[in-house]
DNA sequence: AGTAATTTGTTCGTATGTATC
DNA sequence: AGATACATACGAACAAATTAC
């Protein structure tokens, strides 16, 4: 099985959208990674792959052990 | 950049030396594989088979979900 | 107040596909 | 053909702080 575009790439797109459509809206939080990971069947490798592609777009930030949101990285934070 | 030398054979020389000079202390970690990585900007399958091939000569030992550490394995463990 | 569930972070193991030397 | 090298993908288990009840 082969694919041009990985697996990775491909959630980061339809998430990108969900972003850009206003599904996934400003401050909120995107699902978790363990939601996301049986919503696409894909290994939570790959949502993290996904999500790091948006995060390097400043499409969304993490925060340890809250989750991760939409929007860029706020300024201050603690 | 050429070598007849495979990079994993390289990078294991450079670790074997970090271990002989005592950069690398007995029983203390040896950098996790992502880290090493980055580090050499080598792929992870470069720098298993380098710790593989320290593994081979008894200079490291690696506990799963652990890390490799510096040392023979020892006789016990659990 | 206290305990269980949640959630991201970490880390090694394994497998596969592609390309190159 | 075989060894080397990289990227992708899934798995499994634990850590640790936060959140929910």
């Amino acid at each position: 099985m082969y694919s041009d575009v990985p697996l990775y790439e491909q959630l980061a797109a339809i998430l990108r959208e969900r972003i850009r459509t206003g599904d996934l809206k400003h401050l909120h939080r995107v699902p978790p990674e363990t939601t996301l990971e049986q919503e696409f069947e894909v290994s939570r490798d790959t949502v993290r792959r996904a999500i790091q592609q948006l995060r390097e777009e400043g499409l969304v930030f993490t925060v340890r052990r809250r989750g991760t949101f939409v929007g860029p990285r706020p300024a201050a934070e603690r």
